[in-house]
DNA sequence: GCCACGCATCGAAGTTTGTGGATACGTTGT
DNA sequence: ACAACGTATCCACAAACTTCGATGCGTGGC
């Protein structure tokens, strides 16, 4: 059954074969900021391993001295990634006597989770 | 009650004060690059926003047309972006006739979403 | 008061990333 | 065969990132 019924070829408008039909997505530009910004910092293998390794402590808090070895990098490099991963809500900082004392945010990585779940 | 019992004195090392416990994390340095490399994938608002705009599309998939206007880039700046998604995981690129057709990987971000769990 | 210690900040070098213009490639229609 | 169209790739450039040595700051022990 080959060629056209007299009624489609009016219908469909085959001259320009309909393409760009400009979606809209489920977040607005502000809330992709925000999501992105929280990605990036998880976006690098050293403060991958970091947030493991200070969730993975005995006591669920580390600081730098104990983490410095296990990623191999220098102290300012570590102090500079959990700078990072604190301004993402991911960690928090608590100084107590000489050392800074990184554990955890409860609940972070879950509400993150629950964001991804929300994007599919 | 000031000072130490003589018993303590041996036990504690209170000269040099404990701190230092070098915890392991629950990744390895391996896991740890692919994780990041997902991450970083989703470390920029504009892959967050092409990632939420095709998978809020009508039939589940879109063309680089559709998705220039969105996020108010150029096409290729656009076409760079799709391909790290593609390269991550999180989309799958058909070509039909002229038009490339980027959609989901179905259970990606699921997927994520519990890697992300296990981190916690 | 002074020194040692743990950590944050600064400055700099090398690398990576985001972006767009120009261009090449594959497909479609004439 | 040729032209038009949608995309991917290449090139270049500015901005951001990672890293470390040097330095400054606050705390604790002498």
């Amino acid at each position: 059954m080959r060629g056209n019924i007299e009624g489609m070829t009016t219908a469909l408008p085959l001259a320009s074969p309909t393409c760009c039909t400009p979606a809209r997505a489920a977040v607005d530009t502000e809330e992709a900021q925000r999501v992105a910004r929280v990605f990036k910092a998880l976006g690098d293998p050293t403060r991958v391993l970091l947030l493991s390794t200070v969730t993975a402590a005995a006591e669920g808090e580390a600081c730098v001295c104990d983490l410095t070895e296990p990623v191999g990098l220098s102290q300012p490099t570590v102090s500079h990634h959990l700078k990072i991963l604190v301004d993402a809500g991911l960690l928090s900082r608590t100084q107590r006597g000489r050392w800074s004392y990184y554990a955890p945010v409860p609940g972070a990585l879950d509400r993150l989770a629950d964001t991804l779940r929300e994007l599919a």
